[in-house]
DNA sequence: GCAGGAAGCTAACATGGATCAGTTCTCGTG
DNA sequence: CACGAGAACTGATCCATGTTAGCTTCCTGC
C-alpha cells in the first residue's frame, strides 16, 4: 500500500523495523479520487493530510486572472501536504492529475508519531524541506532557465524521482500531463511547451507519446537542463 | 538581541515564558559580517544555523554560466538557514547582502529544544513551512506575473515582514539591494528594473531613493501586485 | 461507426523583456 | 577637490515567448 512511500524515505535514512510499523499505522482509509479534482482548497482549515499511493497530484496557485502556476508535482510515495500538518491551512490548492488512491494521514496521528519519535519528526521535517529545496529548483528554472532547459529539467527531476519508486523502466515513464497543464509547471503557453517538446524531439533528446515519456540520451538531457540532482537530498547522513 | 526573531514568533504563535527562555539559549556566539559575503556555501556540511539579528541576508542559487538567481530575502528576525539542521547541507548558498549581525545556533542546541519542547519543534516546523510558502509566492510571480507585478508585490511583501518586525515607519523602509541583486530576486535584468521602477514612481505608487523604498499608495500597489498576505500565515492558531 | 469534445499541432503576428553599448550620477578616498 | 569605481540610467535593436485563430487527431460514448 505505502511500499513506495517508505522507499522514498529509505532512500534519505535508515528506518528500524519499529519506525517502519509506526509510519505503517498512520494510515486511516484510502479513497480514489477522479482526475482534475480540487482535494485540498486554499484556506480551508485541514486536519489531515494526503499520502499518495497511485496516480498523480499537483500543488496549484491560481491568480485572480485565472492563470494558473502549478507549484510543485506528486506521484506515488508523496505526501501532498504534509506542510498542512504545521500550516493548519494551504496556500495553494491540491488538485489530482489523473485518478488517484489516497491514503488519508489523521494529524492527531502524525502529533503521537512526532512525540514519540524524535527522529521520525526529524524524518518529516526534513522531507517537507526537500519539496521546498524542489521548489527552490523550479524558481531557479523559471527566474533563469530556457524555456528548453526548464523543461529539460522538470523530465530530469521527475525521472529520478520516479525511479526512487521504481515507476521507470527502460528510461521510460509515464506521464500523464496536458500540454496546458505542462506549461502551467513550466510558466510556458501550451503553444511554446508544444514547439519545446518538437525540440527535445528534433535533438533526439526524448520521445512523449501517449502520455509516456521516453528518455534517448540521459547524459545529453541532463546537460541541457544543468541538472545537478543535489537538491534532492539522495544521500543517508542520519537526519 | 533576538527580539525580533521573538516578535517574528510572537505574530504566529503563543510562547509560554518558559520557552521564551528556552529560545533566547539558543543563542551562541553573534558575530558581524560584512556586505557580499558567501556566509554558507551549497553542499558543504552544516552543524549550526543562523539567525539573523540585523542587516540582510539571501539565498542565492547559481547556474554554472553565472546568472544568480535569489529564491528569498532574509531580514532581522529571520533564521536564514533553519532548514539546515535537518537538511545537513543546503542546496542553494546564503550570501550577506549588506554588513550584518548574525546569532550562531548550534544544531545541538536545536536537538535538545526540540526533544524538551514538542510545541516548539512544530513551531520552528512551521517557520521552515512558511520560507516555503514564501518561495511558492515568488514561483507563482516568476511564472506568471508581470514585470510590474512581480517587483510591486516583492515590495509589499517586504513591507508586510519588516512591520511585524518594527522596520517600517510612515510606510517607508530601507531597502539596500541595488539593481542587479533586485533583479536577481525577479527574475529580470538591472535594465529592466530600472524602467519598471520608473514605471512604479510615474504612477505615484512608490519611490526608491537613498536605500529607501517609500510607499504613496498601499492599496493601489497591492493591487497592480494582486498581493495576499494569506500565504505569510499571520494568525495564531496555536502550532 | 459516427458525433462531439478534448488534446495536439500550426502559422502569422505581437510584445515584454533581453542585449548591447554606452552616459551620467554618487560617493568615498587620496 | 579631483578621481575612480560602482551604481543608476538610457536608447536602439533583437528575440524568446505570447497571442490569436484556426486545423487535425484521437478518444469515448452511444
Amino acid at each position: 500500500m505505502i511500499e513506495a512511500h517508505i522507499q522514498k524515505l529509505r532512500a534519505r535514512d535508515h528506518l528500524s523495523r519499529e519506525e517502519e510499523e509506526a509510519i505503517r499505522g498512520l494510515v486511516g482509509s484510502v479513497i480514489e479520487v477522479p482526475a482534475d479534482k480540487t482535494l485540498v482548497r486554499h484556506g480551508e482549515q485541514l486536519n489531515q493530510s494526503l499520502l499518495l499511493v497511485s496516480g498523480w497530484l499537483a500543488r496549484a496557485k491560481d491568480l485572480p486572472s485565472g492563470q494558473r502556476q502549478i507549484a510543485e508535482l506528486h506521484v506515488a510515495g508523496d505526501f501532498a501536504d504534509l506542510h498542512a500538518f504545521t500550516l493548519k491551512y494551504l496556500d495553494h490548492d491540491v488538485i489530482s492529475v489523473t485518478r488517484a488512491e489516497i491514503a488519508i494521514v489523521a494529524h492527531e496521528r502524525l502529533t503521537e508519531l512526532t512525540e514519540r519519535f524524535p527522529h521520525l519528526t526529524r524524518l518529516y521535517w526534513f522531507m517537507t524541506n526537500i519539496d521546498a529545496a524542489i521548489q527552490r529548483e523550479w524558481t531557479l528554472s523559471l527566474g533563469r532557465r530556457t524555456a528548453i532547459a526548464r523543461m529539460a529539467h522538470l523530465i530530469c527531476e521527475l525521472n529520478t524521482r520516479l525511479a526512487i519508486v521504481g515507476l521507470v523502466q527502460d528510461n521510460s515513464f509515464e506521464f500523464p500531463l496536458t500540454q496546458v497543464e505542462f506549461g502551467e509547471c513550466l510558466g510556458l503557453t501550451s503553444v511554446h511547451v508544444n514547439r519545446t517538446l518538437q525540440e527535445l524531439r528534433r535533438r533526439n533528446l526524448i520521445e512523449l507519446q501517449n502520455r509516456r515519456v521516453k528518455i534517448f540520451d540521459l547524459e545529453a538531457l541532463k546537460s541541457v537542463a544543468q541538472f545537478d540532482d543535489a537538491y534532492l537530498y539522495l544521500d543517508k547522513r542520519g537526519r
